[in-house]
DNA sequence: CTGAAAGCGCTTACAG
DNA sequence: CTGAAAGCGCTTACAG
């Protein structure tokens, strides 16, 4: 069977192709009557019409793809929401999100020419050459989004993930703190970020600068990390996410360290298995859904729509206190 | 800067534009000699030219875009891995795979004629009405891909997940079993694949059906379930994913019951976590690379590509024996 | 091999 | 509002 065409439809509604277009695009500087544009929606409705989207972006010379670049990052439930909320926003915009990988031998520069973006988006960052080359073609572009500068803009600064965990061990009583960061060099645009804000509020409050431990995630490496912040005096560490907080609770544990009495140990993310660790973790729980719409907010913006009618998003970052600090 | 379009790679390399198109296509048909395929190509490469995806996608009717439609699924690292490969593997051979998120009111009948896909991969199983369109309109359809039928094409049979668990604890001297489903809807697709897979293992070897109970992410959940099985006298649990099997690992501690002497416990994924708890967590871990690439396989043959040629994929599951069995 | 041309389905000036 | 037409950049018969 055939395609439908903007012709059939045109022909079923008693009208000329051109005003099928205006109506299907809503164009306000056309005059159409009321009649006429229900004529129109009735055929376009009636016959299944949808619009061609190669023929659109030909002539347009832009389609209406949001061009998400993902490199190899480490998956997560907020990253995973991050992008749901991002598909969702602007999908209702009429932009349609869509998500690429990026490693693997695949050439920038050979890809998004091919597919005439409204928009593209990396959320790693981008080759100086590439982003320039995409910059000089028009084509709006919205790099690093997880890096720090595009930050503060998308209404998640990583670094306040750290501010908070500091913040609340500062409260608790602790003066001497730890850091476990990660070894994954994957996790490092973020984990960066969030070291920085640890770092900037133990100033803030007067403390020494965290000891800052790298930890995989081994028994072993747990174990290693906690035996030299006990030498070290340290009674207190925000870890770089739950599984590197997890790791630390095992160390503790075959080094028959009480937590949270001897050592207080706070994670991020909130992950289910921080509920059922023992002693349950304390985390900082992630709603990627605040980041998501602000960032979606901002390319609408970029492509020239209007904002989303969207609810007023609550706080990005909620502490959740359990039995580990 | 206008765009660079083959008309401008003709001129410079001093042919004509068919030939352009057919050294570019690698058109068999066409006898190009190796003097003006260089020329050509080199013109190419000179001056950036790319080809326009929405020119080549409206002439030939049909785009080089997998169209790859994600449901509203919980993340893991093998879903994630499985799309990695996806993309590479399809992306060699010429394929870009895209994906989309479909939850939220997405219409799937305004979508895909919009994008003219070679293929269009549904992760969930598609809505017959659906299904039957895009058919009916020539488009390759791989439906429920994370479904049971298309399963076995795939190189991963979720049933062999509850099987392998199965069979472990039957080794270990278990009669008694019990199975801890999973309460998430949205896991429902691969959940009851794993559960007949343990029922039919059990079956097989004579034991009597496992006792299912059913567990959310929660300590009281699992306590509640551990409860259960002891209650049912029995001495081995197989559960749907790791996260379950830490809920049941946390029951177990509540209740002062030794796992494995009283409860051997194995979990699915071997997440990093896995190594993490005590006892350390028995868990399948799940090689998404294999049922991926066999997948790009089956997709590649749609679409009317030669197969990749792709390493011979090792087994797609493994159990990783700790201290939980 | 070349060159000229049609046509994929759309949007958009343009004259009425 | 309509109708006829151009043109986005490609692929592909077609005659040479």
């Amino acid at each position: 069977m055939a395609r439908v065409t903007a012709r059939d439809v045109a022909r079923a509604a008693g009208v000329s192709q051109a005003t099928v277009s205006f109506v299907l695009n809503e164009r306000a500087d056309q005059s159409i009557s009321e009649g006429t544009r229900r004529a129109v929606l009735e055929a376009v409705h009636r016959l299944g019409y949808v619009p061609s989207g190669a023929a659109r972006s030909l002539r347009r010379g832009r389609s209406n793809v949001v061009l998400c670049l993902i490199p190899d990052i480490p998956v997560s439930q907020a990253m995973e929401e991050f992008r749901r909320t991002l598909s969702q926003v602007l999908g209702e915009s009429g932009l349609t999100c869509v998500f690429l990988h990026t490693e693997g031998g695949m050439r920038l520069a050979e890809l998004w020419p091919h597919v005439h973006p409204a928009v593209v988006l990396s959320f790693g960052r981008l080759d100086d050459a590439d982003a320039e080359q995409i910059r000089r073609t028009g084509v709006a572009l919205v790099d690093d989004v997880l890096g720090p500068n595009g930050v503060a803009a998308h209404g998640l600064d990583q670094a306040q993930v750290g501010d908070l965990q500091v913040r609340h061990l500062a409260a608790r009583g602790h003066t001497r703190l730890g850091y476990g960061a990660v070894v994954d060099p994957r996790e490092d645009a973020i984990a960066g970020q969030r070291l920085c804000g640890a770092e900037e509020a133990c100033r803030a409050l007067g403390l020494p600068a965290p000891v800052v431990v790298p930890v995989d995630y081994t028994p072993e490496s747990g174990l290693e990390a906690v035996g030299r912040w006990t030498a070290a005096g340290v009674t207190a560490v925000a870890a770089f996410n739950d599984i590197v907080a997890l790791a630390l609770l095992s160390g503790a544990r075959a080094l028959g360290l009480d937590v949270p009495g001897r050592l207080a140990v706070v994670g991020v993310d909130d992950l289910p298995v921080a509920a059922l660790a023992r002693p349950a973790l304390t985390s900082v729980a992630i709603h990627a859904t605040v980041p998501a719409t602000a960032l979606a907010t901002l390319i609408l913006a970029e492509a020239g729509k209007p904002a989303p009618a969207g609810s007023p998003p609550g706080p990005a970052l909620r502490l959740v206190v359990r039995g580990s600090s």
